[in-house]
Parts: structure tokens; C-alpha cells; sequence
DNA sequence: ACGCCTCTTGCATTCGAATGCAGCAAATCT
DNA sequence: AGATTTGCTGCATTCGAATGCAAGAGGCGT
């Protein structure tokens, strides 16, 4: 190979620049920048404080080019989901940069950007992803032609056995919803999530079913969009058709949140004496005095360094077999709504 | 260049395989993908029916090794910021994907996490950095080292003609204690935010100038860190040290929703009847109806606008002249405290 | 003293795409 | 027709680091 420029831009070394300060190869100064490298410890020393005295890094672009590692991981988070639930974002991130890889990010408003997205990720090489979004088949096809492991984070692939990790839904609405059952609570309301989220639907389904082998009543169900303004216009609709309830069930607590509101600023109703209201997540702000609400919490720290170990277990061999990881919801007691006490029956 | 490997690996088509399948060279195939490639009309539509054929997408690492031009840009975000204010990642992920680019996110805890951040942007080759921290004078001159633009985020660069976004500040926090003045509060009191928070030192000072010049007095002063529970112990301190006050100024919307919680609830006080409170942001939650918060909003979305139209102004001519762009806070008037009309005098 | 093994080191090649240059064909001008 | 321009194409090189291979140095056993 040519030697090279000697007048190259400032801050911007090469491994050839070191290569000369130190008075060895191009090729010692890679090996002193790998872990295992061949090397003699005063050659190692000597190239250290070279690199050290150019500013040199090593370039992890050309790296990657030739060892078809990117050490680059896909993230790709719902708009929505990064706003309500931020905290998925920074344990993934900080959990990919302890295994020394970088995460690029990429967040969409709608499932149509999501083959954009996917695209980008591809052109980038990246080593592996991580995504909280719904994909078509063949978007799932693809990445078995590249042979780059996906996690599914609280979405599971229909019709695929790939790789997630996930809160199971349904068992947590349905110990919630046998809690307050034991409580006392008899007739139910539920604001559902949107017809297209498939998490919505699983805690819907571990309340009916749950309520159908109890023999509680659904009183009114009405759908919401997992928005705080639309629990407050939901829980409107449920009160004004009249059927009464003891207590109201959300898809998620942001909604929950917005019913609390309505409820007590809007129909001056008292929680939970008049009406009891419960949620799903584990969201920040339902710890807040105003509310306390009584709710599941999802353990994101634990699903995200799952989600992370999977992936990286996966780059590391693509031939692993596929997982689906379940984890279980913590019913947090809250003073929105009375549980009885979690060993009683 | 010896001839490629027929046997490859499915799904990783190059741009040699491409111009095989298409009968054309390696050189017509990028010059296909590249804008303003010299390829005629025909053969550009033939090497893109062998590439959709192939699944082929142009190598970025390849392509950011040759052009110098990583196509990456660093997003550097406080972990408590992208928890309390996502919409920042969002909008500047949003943002840069528009222009084609991608973000490589980082997250750190402490200051100190910084350094290591850097140096994984560095690696990576990053073509820009829009940092929400703040920096060492090393950390500051390793960019003009590299050439490599930097636009802060709400945090202008101490003892440096840098490039910076910003709210003001010292302005919003004015405005809005002079329509608190003007409708008739007097005595203030405050919870600041974090010593080491340049931007709560410069609401705090924004406040203070302006009731000295008004002859308002500060009857108590606390300090907090920003999140919800110590706005609930801040009030707490400030309500017994007894001094009296019709107002709590809050160095951020998160610590004033703790202030009136623990003031409603803790200590029975109504809002803003008994005492007012006010705070910085134009946090979500604020908006809520529990809550209604009378702030100062950011304009989140023209902010992260302009960060990025910046940077890659700046990447497009690296020696553009340094630029501070200041914005100006909405007051946005909220049932937590009274402000006078907005032209009032 | 000889052969063998281990530890370092450098050489040359490789990853995939971009691009300056030259070659060539077709189109245009004189 | 001959000269010149224009448009398209391929060749060869380049970006920066990793790595298989071979060569050299030094240690050790017999």
C-alpha cells in the first residue's frame, strides 16, 4: 500500500500516522489498539503514547468495513413511546454502550415510516435491533436475508418465532383485576387502547376473561387512544351513559390519569370512595401525590438488559434459536383504587 | 481489484454483484445510487432493477470511509433531560432523519460520563454533535481538532464563541415575574435548581434582577434538584420556615407540580388562594387539569429546528462564523397563579 | 552446536463504494 | 468529410484498519 500523506488534516490521525511516530507497522498499531493482539508490551507502550500524542482513535467506520462488525445497534421506538416512556430509551442506551457498542436511533410517527426506518438501518449495517413497533412479514423476512437478529420489545411477531421480550399482559390485568375483585369491587368500566395495539387488546382480554371466571360485570367499555386528554373525554362517555360502576380499568395510565381528573374536577366524584380507578405501566407521574394510582408496573429496566442480552447473545451467534421472554407486571397498590392484600382470598 | 466472491453471504449483495447481474461496472452501479451520477437514463434503470433483484442497499460505512462523510450525527443528552423532556430526542431524531442523516444517541448520568462519550463519537466519526451537556475546555478544543461542529442545546459553551440554541432565559423568568408583580404578587419565594445548572443559576438570576427593579422582596429561598420529590420537600422547608409568601417561583415545572401537590395536600393550602405557584418548562404534565401550571413554555420544536439546521450548515462550511441563537419563552398563563393580561400595565 | 518452538513483527491483501481520468461513441458544428 | 463537443462508461486507485502468512529473534532441550 502507498504511504501516506504526510500533510493530513489536523486531529483526524490515521493509524499510518502513528505507525511512523511510533517507528513500527500500520499493522502493530492495530494489534495494539485489539485486545488480543500480538504485541510486546514496551512495542504496545510505545504505540499508546504515539496515538496518545496525535489524538489518534481508532476509526470504527473503516473497522467495521473489514471485520463486518458495525458495533452499531438499531433502536426503534413509536414517537409516542419515547414520550411516555422515555426510561426504554435510556436503560437500552446505556445498556448497549456498557457492551461497548452505540445505538442509532430512530423513532417513527406512524407504522408506514417503519420501512424507512428500516432501510437507514440497513445502509448503516447495523449489528442488530431492538424494536417496540409493528413489522409486516416481509420487513421480518428481510432481516433473515440479512441474517441481523431483531428483539421485539412488548411485540410479539405474529405468525413468526422470533425474538421478544415482554410483559405478560394478560396475567398482569388478570391478578389486578382479582385484586380488586377480592376488594370488593363488582362492576367494571374499561377504557380500552387503540384497536391496532396489540398490547391494548391482551389487557383487555386478561380483564374479560378474568371478570367472565369471577362472574363481575362489564358495565360499559369505551375506547381511548392512550392519550391523558383522552382519558379524560373516555371517562366522560362512561359516566354519561349512566350504567354505574365501582370501579374504572385503563389500558395504560396516562389514560388513567386523565379519568382521575375527570372524575374529580369535572363530575366531582371522590377517589376511590365514589369510583375507583386503576391503570397499567408503572408510569412516573402515577406515584405523584395528586394520584397514587393503583396500577402494573412493567420492570423496563429488567426488559431492557434482557432485551440487550438477547440481542447481543444473537450477534455473537446468529444460529441461536428463538426466544420469547415474558416477564410478570408488579401490581403496585395505590390509593385510587383498594386491592386486597396480595396474599388474601 | 480482484474479482468478488459469487458465493456471498444472502441478503449482503455489493455493488459488485449488482453490476454483474445488471452487465454493467462496478463505478456504474454507485454512480446509479449517487444523485447526480453520470449514468445514462437506461442503464441507471437497469443496474435499479438488479439491485431491487438482489435486495441491494449502498454500504454507508463503506461510502462514509471513501467521502469522509459518516452521514452520523451525535445526540449527547443528560439522562434526566431525555426523561423529563423527550421531545427533544424526538424532534432532533425527526429532524436529521429529514435531512437523511442518522442520530447516534448517548446518554450520560454524570459529567464525568462525558469524556467516554466523546470518544465513542469520535470513533464513529461522527459528522456533528448537538451536546444538552456541558463541557471541559479539552472537550471544546478536541472538536476544532477534528473540525467537527457543535451545537449546544440550552447550555451555551462558558469562555467560547461556540455555537448554541437557546431559550433565554434570564428574559422568560422576567416577563413572567413581572406579570406575576403586576397582578398583584409581592412576596416571593424560591426553589432553585441544581448549583451546578447554569441554566437554573440564570432563571434564578432572571428573577431576582427583576424584583429588585420592581421592589418585590424574596422572602425564602431553597434549592432543589429538578425532579418532583424535591419540589415536595422544597415546599416543605419553605412553608415552615414560616416567612410568609404569595408566590413559589420554580427553577422547573417538574419541582412546581411537587410544590402544589405537597402544598394541597400536605399542608392544606388552596391555589392559588393561599399561595401561587409558577414554574419553567412547558412540561406536559403541567397541562394537566389537576394542575393547569402557570409557566414559561420552551419552544422545544423550534429549538431543535434550529440546533439542527445549524449543525448542518456548519457541516456543509466548516468555517461559518460561530452563531448563539436565542429564543424567547411563551408565558403561558395557567389557574396556578394569576398573571396580569399580557398587555397590561 | 543443532533443531525446534514461541513470541513479535511486517508485508500484502481485503472489506465496499466513490471518483479522476481516459477511452469511446454519438451528436453537433464548420 | 473532418473537427470538436457532449455524454456515457470502465479502469484503477483510494479511504483506514484487520489479519493470514512468513520471516526473524530469542529461548530451550538434547
Amino acid at each position: 500500500m502507498a504511504p501516506r500523506d504526510p500533510e493530513r488534516r489536523a486531529g483526524r490521525a490515521t493509524s499510518y500516522d502513528v505507525a511512523k511516530v511510533a517507528g513500527v507497522s500500520q499493522s502493530a498499531v492495530s494489534r495494539a489498539f485489539s485486545p488480543g493482539g500480538s504485541v510486546s508490551r514496551e512495542t504496545r507502550e510505545r504505540i499508546l503514547e504515539a496515538a496518545r500524542g496525535l489524538g489518534y482513535r481508532p476509526n470504527a467506520i473503516a473497522r467495521g468495513l473489514i471485520t463486518r462488525r458495525s458495533n452499531l445497534v438499531g433502536l426503534i421506538l413509536p414517537a409516542m413511546a419515547s414520550l411516555y416512556y422515555p426510561e426504554i430509551m435510556v436503560e437500552i442506551t446505556a445498556e448497549v454502550a456498557r457492551r461497548g457498542a452505540r445505538v442509532l436511533l430512530i423513532t417513527v410517527d406512524t407504522a408506514a415510516e417503519v420501512g424507512a426506518a428500516l432501510e437507514g438501518l440497513w445502509s448503516f449495517q447495523v449489528d442488530g435491533v431492538i424494536a417496540a413497533t409493528a413489522m409486516t412479514a416481509a420487513q421480518l423476512e428481510d432481516f433473515e436475508l440479512h441474517r441481523t437478529p431483531v428483539i421485539f420489545y412488548n411485540r410479539p411477531p405474529p405468525h413468526h418465532a422470533g425474538n421478544s421480550v415482554a410483559v405478560d399482559q394478560v396475567d398482569g390485568e388478570s391478578r389486578l383485576v382479582q385484586r380488586l375483585w377480592q376488594a370488593g369491587h363488582r362492576r367494571f368500566a374499561m377504557i380500552t387502547g387503540p384497536d391496532d395495539s396489540e398490547v391494548a387488546q391482551q389487557r383487555a382480554a386478561g380483564a374479560r376473561t378474568t371478570l367472565e371466571r369471577l362472574g363481575g360485570c362489564i358495565t360499559a367499555v369505551t375506547p381511548g387512544d392512550y392519550r391523558y386528554e383522552s382519558g379524560i373525554e373516555a371517562f366522560g362517555r362512561l359516566w354519561s351513559e349512566g350504567d354505574g360502576f365501582d370501579v374504572v380499568l385503563c389500558a395504560n395510565d396516562a389514560m388513567a390519569l386523565g379519568a382521575m381528573d375527570a372524575a374529580r374536577l369535572k363530575h366531582g366524584l371522590r377517589i376511590p370512595e365514589d369510583v375507583s380507578v386503576a391503570g397499567f405501566d408503572g408510569f412516573n407521574a402515577g406515584r405523584w401525590l395528586a394520584y397514587q394510582l393503583t396500577t402494573v408496573r412493567q420492570p423496563i429496566g429488567a426488559l431492557a438488559a434482557a432485551a440487550v442480552e438477547m440481542l447481543f447473545a444473537r450477534i455473537a451467534d446468529p444460529d441461536m434459536a428463538p426466544e420469547r421472554r415474558l416477564f410478570s407486571g408488579e401490581i403496585v397498590p395505590g390509593r385510587s383504587a383498594r386491592l386486597a392484600p396480595s396474599g388474601g382470598g
